[in-house]
DNA sequence: GATTCATCTGAACATATGCTCATCCGTCCG
DNA sequence: CGGACGGATGAGCATATGTTCAGATGAATC
């Protein structure tokens, strides 16, 4: 995952930092350097982040997010007309959405309960309210 | 987009309901379905959401939009060596944000100055207060 | 214990994604 | 004007994704 080292182009960089200060050293291009090093040590990426994203990012499974969200708990069967897919399909969203931690499950007999986590609602909250033209 | 009909099997919703309610009736089967039809046409799925989701689930994306929501400007060249994809790869992926709403370009004589919006700062936001094992 | 039921799982397939390469578009500079 | 430069764009291709279908699982019912 870690970059051993990066080949950052300095000449190009220098031709940067020319237009940017009015008066560029040495130094200064040295200082970006070192910058940007730290910037990407800083900014790793977790895999779950990714995970959750990615997860978000298809519509059925937004939608069973926001379905889920919306509170309580909903199995299956309830879900499936909902969303315009097959019964498997739902049950993979489901998984998938599962394995990202935005999503648990309960079993109670013969039915799956599932129920939105925290970060679910967090990251849905997060869209509606930052959204350029609210619904 | 709207679905005309939502198919709901009334049939196994009952059964559920017999399994939920100690003692279950047409009526409540009736209920359900009303609070099931609500809730569809409630969790409508806003496009920008979407887009939003999938720009920032790909890992040259995700890493771009850390990189820039860290807080001032940047130039291609400078995230370029950050990411480990070529400069054309680091083009589409800024694009692929800015039509996402996620990332705001400047033109300042040859070079293209990119950040990040509210939106993306928000969402990282979001990520970081919710993951499970913090950094 | 055989059957029905709710859900899960894996294979298979069509489609979408993300990269690189080649090329093009503006801008600056001599 | 001609060239170098920063960056954008489109084609092409390997890989990932999302769905359906067929079959498997475990729980309840007969």
């Amino acid at each position: 995952m870690a970059r051993t080292d990066l080949d950052i182009d300095t000449d190009r960089l220098q031709r940067l930092l020319g237009d940017q200060l009015a008066d560029c050293c040495e130094e200064d291009v040295d200082e970006r350097v070192a910058e940007l090093r730290a910037l990407e040590r800083e900014t790793a990426t977790p895999d779950d982040d990714l995970e959750a994203l990615r997860a978000l990012g298809g519509e059925t499974r937004y939608r069973l997010a926001r379905l889920l969200a919306a509170g309580g708990e909903r199995c299956v069967c309830e879900l499936s007309p909902l969303v315009d897919v097959s019964g498997s399909a739902v049950s993979h969203a489901l998984s998938t959405l599962a394995d990202a931690g935005l999503v648990e499950r309960r079993k109670e007999g013969r039915w799956r309960y599932y129920r939105a986590t925290d970060r679910t609602v967090e990251l849905l909250d997060a869209l509606d309210t930052t959204r350029e033209v609210p619904a």
